[in-house]
DNA sequence: TCCTAAATTGGATTTATTACAAATATAAAG
DNA sequence: CTTTATATTTGTAATAAATCCAATTTAGGA
């Protein structure tokens, strides 16, 4: 998520350079929080209060098409993004929802060897480990 | 998802067997269509005309705590639904949604370790295979 | 500086899910 | 078979994420 090659990207798409959309992209560079839509429009909106929502639904949805942001399903009602978008894994707290990133591993041919056998064309493959934080099974396990 | 077994869980749970909660249980039986709480709801509501959502998200929330079914987190927006609690992952297709069985795979160890090191106790691993079937292939490839 | 197409805004809408109080019905006891 | 306690269902309302849309604003080229 470099702020540069994003900014070069929007004017080669011919799109506009909006001080929200730049706020966003800055935002979103380096963060390893797993931010939601929401997250995201809270964080800016003390520094931007004319902020809608709408904009940063559309925003991410512009980032994701434009390959700078990746939406993660990790959370059963709501999308996560993730603007590192080399191939990497999560695990998923199921207790306090924090998400943590893991390695690149590569899946197992098999799987995709069915998926493609079934007559999937295919174009992405994710592997979420779930489990229960350091900090929340301290918490509870007492 | 034996519906016998399901009974005597019933039974051994101290938990009524009502009507609603055996068609939801017998809808599921060797369902293999991953459905949403509201395809469940829709399938049965001309059969049990009183059938509540609320009773088959309750009815699903005590399944799922007893074994009996797998939430899936496949899709952004809303949970499927899995009577085959037995592990295997999925493919699912980003154009119409339809989700199909993939055999069981070993996740790579290497994730499981890096988890475990970042202090997370490993309670499930999915692998998610993203892409699009044969049948959305051949609509929109012309 | 002006102008227009593109973008933002905010409020309303849709969809999934949960909360809750009132009505109902299971299943055990008599 | 009837009664009864209480677990469960129901229906409606409440939440929450995400989308829609018309009106307003603005980026950036002329």
């Amino acid at each position: 998520m470099d702020i540069k090659t994003i900014i070069r990207k929007y004017r080669e798409m011919g799109v506009r350079l909006t001080p929200q959309r730049l706020a966003i992209v800055k935002s979103l560079e380096g963060d390893r929080s797993h931010p939601s839509a929401i997250d995201i429009y809270n964080r800016l909106k003390d520094e931007y209060p004319s902020l809608s929502l709408t904009t940063v639904y559309n925003t991410l949805q512009m980032l994701k098409e434009m390959g700078e942001v990746a939406e993660l399903n990790l959370h059963p009602e709501k999308s996560l993004y993730d603007p590192d978008v080399t191939p990497h894994s999560h695990v998923y707290c199921i207790r306090c929802e924090r998400v943590d990133d893991l390695p690149y591993a590569e899946p197992p041919e098999a799987l995709l060897k069915k998926a493609q056998d079934l007559g999937y064309k295919v174009k992405d493959v994710a592997t979420i480990v779930y489990g229960i934080c350091k900090r929340c099974g301290e918490i509870r396990d007492h």
